[in-house]
DNA sequence: TCCACTTTGGCAACGCTGTTGCGAAAGTGC
DNA sequence: GCACTTTCGCAACAGCGTTGCCAAAGTGGA
């Protein structure tokens, strides 16, 4: 078996204007779509005119793709169609345990580390406490001790239970953690009630000291992507907003099929959305903002009035953007899930009637996955551009 | 001269899925982009090495899609640079008049009709009053006669003033208008005020009336694709939001250099945005929307409360997205331009301040171009996917 | 005035992409 | 057992950007 993704041939581009494309581009670009075809198609496998009709690609550029794909070890024949009249299609598949990657969940008082393969599957986890404030060094050697755990790493010592099978070495690492933070540079900013870390290059300082690449997102990017990638959502082209109602109010929002993060990372601020002119201060500085209105009302055990505060930040984020679906997450749904995904939905279901298309209406659900999603999501950062879901 | 645009050989993806690229889609790509750089150094031209340095491509990749292009028409030299201590370089422009388009401007009351150049320069304009309401067949047939009448077609009858020196066969017309629609079938939904334009399928009647393209959208949007196009927004890659207060509120959004319009073209509709909770009804059926609130307050002349009303919501819309700058437009605006902006810059300063972050306070503009912008824009839906900005 | 040097940019050969033409393989159905 | 359908690989091909090379067109010092 060769190395994953020998594709890169491609120069890129060097300044900061777009991109132009070569043939190394444009072979891993076809490359990728058929990956990610073939991931999506699971199990069951998907035939080579299927890949052919789907991609746009003619049949024998498919056959020439797959050829590669087989002899890398990323793709296998599984079995073979039914025929219908003539020779039965050859069925493939994505060999998942053909790579991993490490998706590390850091939050304000617990780490979470996954590693899951191709598929996206989990294949190892460890979750430990763990104080965000406890300075760097701590945290750094935290994170670092984590992934070489679940990684199968020897120098990690004892390989306990929930570890792999064998060891296998990830082809890089993502972090998912709550503050804002510049995705593209891999830096934290003021993280909120941990200043110390205003400013610290995370994303090099845990490449440096791994080995591997590593890619630093917001938790709510991170879950979103992991739903995103998770099939069920629609697969490529589909938009999505998930909102995260856990100590703070936040949004992860994927635009067709990628995350839409913004040139400073900073997009997703959901919670401070202001919903009442001069309502209650909060303590970003604002007043009226969703998530007082709604963590009060929660607090107070109104569920009800939480939801329906919830569901009017959520229209007027559905109208502005024309998206598909809204999915909703964290502890505090996570405490009564029916209740809030009924309250978003009416006022969803109300708004969509008023405009003469009740069909329309956007459906509301519980995101799956529940406390793993943001650790699996992580893990996505890297193997999202490996199967053409990169960056938009 | 050769016709324009002969690189569209690549067959295509058949179905729904993502795009697989072949070698004309990498020619039509690299073709484009080329050309948007072309138009975007204006009439001081730009050098080969340069286009190489920006797409990312050798510069012998250039040299051959430049002589394509000189060879149909669209780009020539034009002068050298001073020398660096070698042979200088030969500055290449486009060829404004090798081709152009028309936009249409719908409005509830008025029909405005532009034909622009490559460039996207007006080179013809007519303007009429118009009754949306008086029946297809007249709006059609107004519709024609101005598109002939710019185009300087022998037709339409003597050329009146306004008109191009000579006939000129346009490769297209955008039409842009209020209500919503679906640009990806260029249908009509129910427009408001006029129901009986719901489901009239406006593009395929105009092409066959006219014998060229037609593309329709959403007039915010036309708007906020003629300001992207418009070169002093930041060229590629620049998000900026389009506000347009006249007889409504609206917004176009530009992400990525790519107008976002959502699944069902439902995107940017920004008026509707709650921002409080239970307040005055709104004639949509919602509750304290910001189009009411702003517009009963400029309609009692508290202008610098619509400001600030309008204000907030831009800075959710600010957050949400983490755009790099907002445009207002509209006649509304128009009446007091300072001091929207000024209301507005206000909101968005406040909360850049509070975040900390002075420096990153998004930057708010009156949006040039007045009255003709979004037929300006309009023509601009067939020349951006020439320059590669095309569907994102 | 000449010559060495730098820089631009075209010509030709090349490697690689997806495409086309064709035929072998592997089924179904009469 | 034969005709037919359908899949899919081999081989030749056209077209893309790339590389190696060299002519053209400047500068600047001797």
């Amino acid at each position: 078996m060769k190395r994953v993704s020998e594709t890169t041939t491609g120069t890129g581009p060097r300044g900061g204007g777009s991109a132009g494309a070569n043939l190394g581009v444009l072979r891993s670009h076809n490359t990728a779509l058929v990956l990610g075809l073939l991931r999506d198609a699971g199990a069951e496998g998907i035939s080579r005119l299927e890949l052919a009709e789907r991609t746009g690609l003619t049949p024998q550029a498919v056959s020439k793709i797959t050829a590669r794909l087989r002899e890398e070890g990323l793709a296998a024949e599984a079995g073979r169609r039914a025929s219908t009249g003539g020779k039965p299609r050859t069925v493939l598949r994505l060999v998942p345990e053909a790579g991993h990657a490490v998706g590390v969940h850091l939050d304000r008082d617990e780490l979470r580390v996954v590693l899951v393969d191709l598929d996206g599957a989990v294949v190892a986890e460890r979750c430990a406490a763990l104080d965000l404030g406890a300075g760097a060094e701590a945290v750094l050697e935290a994170v670092c001790a984590g992934v070489r755990e679940v990684a199968g790493d020897p120098r990690a010592g004892a390989p306990g239970e929930g570890g792999p099978a064998r060891a296998v070495s990830p082809l890089g690492v993502g972090v998912a953690l709550p503050g804002p933070l510049d995705h593209a540079r891999g830096v934290l900013h003021r993280v909120t009630g941990f200043p110390e870390w205003d400013g610290f290059p995370l994303r090099d300082a845990l490449a440096e000291r791994l080995g591997v690449p590593v890619v630093v997102d917001k938790d709510t990017n991170a879950a979103a992507l992991g739903l995103a990638v998770g099939g069920e959502e629609g697969g490529a082209g589909g938009s999505f907003a998930y909102l995260h109602l856990g100590t703070g109010l936040g949004a992860g929002l994927v635009i067709g099929g990628s995350v839409h993060r913004g040139a400073r990372t900073g997009a997703g601020e959901f919670g401070h959305q202001v919903v009442q002119l001069d309502g209650p201060l909060c303590e970003c500085g604002n007043r009226g903002c969703v998530e007082v209105l709604c963590l009060r009302a929660a607090a107070r055990g109104e569920v009800a009035e939480a939801a329906r505060v919830l569901g009017v930040a959520a229209g007027n984020l559905v109208g502005l953007l024309d998206i598909d679906r809204v999915l909703l997450g964290g502890r505090t749904v996570a405490g009564a899930p029916e209740a809030y995904v009924r309250g978003v939905r009416e006022v969803l279901d109300a708004r969509a009637h008023r405009e003469g298309a009740p069909e329309a209406a956007v459906p509301v659900r519980v995101a799956p996955r529940g406390e793993r999603a943001v650790a699996e999501g992580a893990a996505q950062l890297l193997l999202a551009p490996l199967f053409g879901r990169g960056e938009g």
